[in-house]
DNA sequence: TGGCTAGGTTGACGTTGACAACCCGAGGTG
DNA sequence: CACCTCGGGTTGTCAACGTCAACCTAGCCA
């Protein structure tokens, strides 16, 4: 029933996840559904939890700061739509989807602050700097996805770009601000 | 009907606004608002681009980059029915909302060109810092309404602060890039 | 054997977006 | 004046949806 909703979710966006519809495609009947799930919220909220626990465990196995970061870019612009379920308005809180947030967001500010260490990044609260490279890259995802990225016609405003102008910019006020730490070198 | 959308908007969140309520609310018939707008996303649509055309025009007025970017953080914090109305996702295009996201952020590259002329942004192209600043601000709004921003029960990471910490190191950008100028021509 | 339960089924209810047909009153034209 | 067009309103209706309720059935365990 999962893959079905996400299926649906891919193909026709969330409008079109429907659970007669995901009944439909498990080959049951149109309440079934409902003996695995409270509502629609809740089924949603699993099919949220797998995509972003997914999402998480592969960038945990990441490189670098930057990869990861791309990483959710091109993961968010490749399913715009499990992208916005994820992060969607959710009317009621679920645990599962919640601790899943807080765990991408731990594994983000470890690699932030690997980064830190390596110069590469300002220093100060690495919750802070995660949040900032987190938003920007929630952010231009969702003005790419409105097709508000596409100014003048020019592609070079791409997610991609924006996160390595910030992270170009950050590492050039790490080192205007850390003229202190000795292993500059890299 | 369009203030009987936003009041419907603003009280009960997307889901609250229904063609037949905003007819209830004006007085009249279920079907009313069919006479006014193709659909209910055309009713939307026109919510959203005065919304938005309404923000652009108050922030046209304010003095320097930070108030703008802060208006823009203010207004989405206050109204966030409106501000996921406004950047949501349409299954339709409407120029007119196209044109009056174009137009907001127009303005916005107007106050960024002032800051770079001041010294107070990294030289180089607007259009990508502003859609860079535009990212932040979106996104760590998203964020914030999402509550992925109390990050250990601590609020310094609001919106606000993520904004204030960008010019910041943006600004540190700019300082250190001005040591060695003449880089960027565009 | 008997009963409990997870999972499935049919049926129904209220709500919604949308379509169609009818209706009225103001305005312009002969 | 009669005639007609037409914007705005109305009622009626439809299919689809989320959800609740009741019923059913196969498997398991005491």
């Amino acid at each position: 029933m999962i893959s079905a909703a996400i299926d649906l979710l891919d193909a026709g966006g969330p409008r079109a996840v429907t659970l007669r519809e995901v009944g439909r495609l498990a080959g049951v009947s149109h309440n079934a559904p409902y003996k695995h799930f409270a509502s629609k919220e809740a089924l949603l909220a699993d099919v949220a939890t797998r995509e972003l626990a997914q999402l998480t465990h592969a960038a945990a196995g990441l490189r670098d700061l930057r990869e990861v970061l791309k990483a959710y870019v091109a993961w968010a612009l490749a399913h715009p739509a499990r992208f916005r379920l994820v992060f969607g308005p959710w009317t009621t809180p679920f645990d599962a989807l919640s601790d899943a947030a807080g765990a991408a967001r731990d594994t983000l500010r470890q690699h932030v602050e690997t980064a830190q260490r390596a110069g590469e990044l300002p220093q100060g609260d690495a919750d802070r700097l995660t949040v900032l490279l987190q938003s920007v890259v929630h952010g231009s995802v969702e003005l790419a996805l409105d097709g508000h990225l596409a100014v003048g016609g020019k592609w070079n405003t791409a997610p991609d770009g924006l996160v390595d102008d910030l992270l170009r910019h950050l590492q050039a006020s790490a080192s205007a601000d850390g003229v202190s730490p000795a292993e500059d070198q890299g």
